[in-house]
DNA sequence: TTGTAAGCGTTATCAT
DNA sequence: ATGATAACGCTTACAA
């Protein structure tokens, strides 16, 4: 007791000399609740063995000086941040806005915080940014596909930090991934136009420069293609940029070859739109001349004036199952893995047979 | 030296004693390369202050064991974390996105990390996370609008953590935001359609529950139609939820009334979308038989087989120089503040004078 | 149930 | 230019 009195004096006078007012810690609210720091510490993590009136005792102090316990000190002595970081490409497209919203929420009523960053499709500025979650601290990594840099698994197996890869499918490459099987997905839906009669395919897709998902996209549309025996021409093969502009130009693009796919699949939902779009513009009619099929089915998608025919991803799924993943592994119960998230062809008006007289070849 | 050695060799026998491979810090670089931690320490943060000799041997030292600091216990010991906290109400709205993975670029070419929760709109939320960021040590925050929880304003004077609202402009009653000023930027669009005939005007708006940019942007409309003595009609005036199909919904409503209107003003894009949408349902000529106008600029409204008039913020300008405000105030740089983002009111197809007959009364 | 005290991995203040 | 060492604010054996 007296050594505490004598501490919390010395401390006083110290402020007192240096006219700063040290912030209010632990050892503050220890001294004023008249009782060890380790008491209180005991009180706010394992409360049950904090006698209820020591306890009543402590939360006033806190109260009284606005105690806020400090999470880097914390974190140094448990070795346990409660953070979770997180390397997406983009934010700026709906599916990874919406699995971070739902990753976060997740997050927040696990205790854990979320440390953000995106890599703009970029896997040198991945890495930096995974290093950087690394030096913070974090408990755990959320990343998306499965092409990192080649350093990336060294670095993690050497600190030990679990990772799950978001918006892959693929158990027999890998460990521990959650999403859509993205080459099933659009292996079954160019299934669905071969089987309505579509002969003559157009591809409208973003760049697969490091984006694994997109390429195995591609791959399901290709080997449903080769089981008929059919390819795309590379007349209709039309690679660009993610957005509705490039869509629209793509699209006319596509649709000024000869001969004219009856059948054009967008990569994603803005080349869906866009090429929706155009179709009006060049006074085309969807699905009568030309079939239009999506990826993500965004809003706007079943409010055209002809609905769009798309894939649905639960990307909310995704974020908080990965979330979930993460938390339950760090807390020691046993999550399913790899997890297959919820996925749904939609079809609207926008797919249906090939026009008359273009069939069959 | 001599007590150097001891300690390694101690560790070393621990190590093998407990099986558990020690994570290589700080004081095992220091033993590799035969020096003291404080001159690790400088060679990575004041490096100018280090002999290259010792310098390289240390790097060489760094890359071998391949350590990577920690940053909690840094921390711990500057006070400082790098790291920046934001509260976003959502990121399923483009602007958000934006701002945000503006911002997290900003903050990481600083040297920052961003800590990212949504709050949802909700105040109580939006506190507990903040209160949770400052617990993490955030050296800065990054808000939404200006009303937050009443305590707010004590707990960041108390910890002294400096702090933006963003995506507002006042500077009269509140010293650090940046954003477009909501208000005057619907005064001035409804000026436009009042300059252009219009008498009879209809808002379709989201709920401003929380939400002060929402209700300042009304209040411009009110304003601007106040000084030609002119007031929205109750049946004209539709509030709901953030999406196409609502403003669709509201679209119909309003549209369905007398006197009809003969202008919508739509308080996001999702709604001005839906509401156009609709009218394309409702076989109603934009902008014959009614203008549109909406908010943020998003691509599909240039799109549109009638293309959307609207008003465009610069959402990567806010995070981006929110991010340099609070990074440039935590270096000791003077940042100017307030700050005005650029904004443009972009008249497209949807907007024109009202239909003959009606635009007078 | 409560207290004592030794870390946690850095940084920073002194000396040298 | 470099080294010894005391913080930083908390948690957690170990004691009592």
């Amino acid at each position: 007791m007296a050594t505490r009195k004598d501490k919390q004096a010395e401390e006083t006078e110290v402020q007192a000399a240096t006219g700063k007012a040290a912030l209010v810690g632990l050892r503050q609210v220890a001294t004023t609740a008249n009782v060890s720091t380790a008491t209180v510490s005991r009180a706010i993590n394992t409360p049950h063995l904090v006698s209820p009136k020591l306890r009543e005792r402590i939360n006033e102090a806190i109260d009284r000086l606005g105690w806020v316990p400090d999470g880097t000190a914390r974190a140094l002595a448990t070795k346990r941040s409660s953070t979770i970081g997180a390397v997406f490409p983009t934010l700026t497209h709906g599916d990874f806005a919406r699995a971070t919203t739902a990753m976060q929420q997740e997050l927040q009523e696990r205790g854990y915080t979320l440390l953000l960053a995106c890599s703009d499709y970029d896997v040198e500025q991945e890495f930096q940014q995974i290093k950087k979650f690394i030096e913070r601290g974090v408990d755990g990594l959320v990343l998306v596909g499965e092409n990192h840099h080649p350093e990336l698994a060294k670095l993690l197996a050497r600190r030990n930090v679990p990772t799950i890869n978001t918006f892959v499918y693929s158990p027999e490459t890998h460990g521990s991934c959650i999403g859509p099987d993205n080459r099933k997905l659009f292996f079954d839906m160019t299934k669905y136009l071969i089987d309505m009669g579509h002969q003559v395919f157009a591809v409208v897709a973003q760049s697969v420069e490091n984006n694994d998902r997109a390429e195995a996209r591609l791959q399901g549309i290709q080997d449903a293609l080769a089981e008929e025996g059919i390819a795309v021409r590379p007349q209709h093969f039309a690679i660009g940029q993610w957005s509705i502009s490039e869509g629209r130009h793509l699209f006319h693009r596509v649709m000024t070859t000869q001969p004219r796919p009856t059948a054009v699949i967008c990569g994603n939902p803005s080349l869906a739109v866009g090429a929706y779009l155009e179709s009006l513009a060049m006074g085309l009619k969807v699905p009568d001349d030309v079939s239009i099929v999506g990826y993500d089915d965004i809003e706007v998608m079943s409010h055209l004036p002809v609905s769009l025919t798309t894939v649905r991803v639960q990307s909310e799924q995704v974020g908080r199952n990965a979330a979930r993943y993460l938390v339950g592994r760090l807390e020691g119960e046993d999550v399913e893995i790899p997890f297959q998230c919820d996925t749904e062809i939609v079809i609207r008006e926008s797919s249906g047979p090939p026009p008359a007289g273009q069939s069959t070849d």
